[in-house]
DNA sequence: TCGGAAGTTGAACTCCGGTTCCGTTTCTGG
DNA sequence: CCAGAAACGGAACCGGAGTTCAACTTCCGA
């Protein structure tokens, strides 16, 4: 059963995949260089290719930023995959995860800007990003059932500090990892805690 | 003893001195309702003033956004200044500081955008940033010797996790408030933690 | 090999928003 | 009340960045 391929699914030309690639490998980098506010010009150039090419690929600039977020996603979502796959202790698997993926993040200024900026960008990874909610929900749910999350936190309250932690590390002069700490803290349940309040 | 006032201190006209407050005024609805792209223009003519004027107060846009934040903070500081007067439990006060300025700054799209976006912004504002540093480890520093806040907790980290949840806040989509209460509990020294970890 | 569809190119277009500039108006001190 | 300094107004300027398009090139199936 391969993915289901609606009529309107082209082969795409052998230069044009090439190309395809090239330009997403040079937007990574040059938005992570410059910032979202870098050029198409710009992209157009890393990528050794015509503005005009890059249209083609992607219809406007958002859709382009859109599709390097979908990718981050994707890697998150394997991550969670994985880190639900291995077992273990529960909070560690959570917190592991959360780790790995900020420290990728961090690296990746176009994602983060998209992420804590711009609203528009999320919705071009919408899928990839409900996929990531879903498995990322299990590992959590896991973790609540062992009490070593407060009872109270969902997945769905993760997004909203990952933006913040984004817009963090899209400013040098603070420290995202202080920052991660803190929340991570505040996610956890804490031990002698069975009373609740 | 008057403010000190270096020879560059010319009393300004009066119809200047209302314009100014005009403008400001109109910034911040302006840029409340529409974000920081809104134009210059639109916040002239919501003072009902020609841009030139707008000029002729601030160098450029970024200087009015600048000032925006600088009264917010100053703001902030007056209430700090207050809940460190009031005294009472040093917990209570510093978490109820906090969600009172949040609180401000939910309503205040400008400085939201302002503080969780572009870094330029707040150097216009550093002295009341600096003095807000201050007065809030005040109030830190107590509730932190007694035993209510973790020790590794700084002054210093607050920029970061007040710039994370105005991302969150600039984002209509995310619930804030979720946010500020995990951010809390991550800061907080919880009871029956005499042991440490 | 060859025709034509798919893909590429990059100069030019367009829009947009910050900023300038100077003629006009308003204030204020004498 | 007047002179001139200060402030105002807003059309025009300007550069920057996303996007288009028509001529040209490359690929691929027959």
């Amino acid at each position: 059963m391969p993915a289901p391929s609606p009529p309107t699914e082209r082969p795409l030309r052998a230069d044009a995949r090439r190309n395809r690639e090239r330009i997403l490998q040079a937007a990574r980098t040059v938005f992570g260089e410059q910032g979202p506010e870098a050029q198409m010009d710009d992209v157009a150039r890393a990528a050794g290719v015509g503005v005009g090419t890059v249209y083609r690929h992607f219809p406007h600039k958002q859709a382009l930023m859109g599709e390097l977020v979908a990718q981050r996603f994707a890697t998150f979502r394997a991550n969670a995959e994985e880190a639900l796959a291995a077992g273990g202790d529960p909070w560690e698997a959570f917190e592991g995860l959360v780790r790995r993926n900020a420290e990728i993040m961090a690296v990746d200024a176009a994602v983060q800007h998209a992420i804590g900026g711009e609203p528009g960008v999320w919705e071009a990874a919408e899928p990839e990003r409900l996929e990531l909610l879903r498995v990322g929900g299990a590992l959590i749910e896991r973790a609540k059932a062992a009490g070593r999350i407060r009872a109270d936190f969902t997945a769905d309250d993760m997004p909203a500090l990952m933006c913040g932690l984004c817009a963090t590390m899209a400013q040098p002069s603070f420290d995202w990892r202080r920052h991660l700490e803190i929340v991570l803290a505040g996610i956890r349940a804490w031990p002698t805690t069975s009373s609740g309040r």
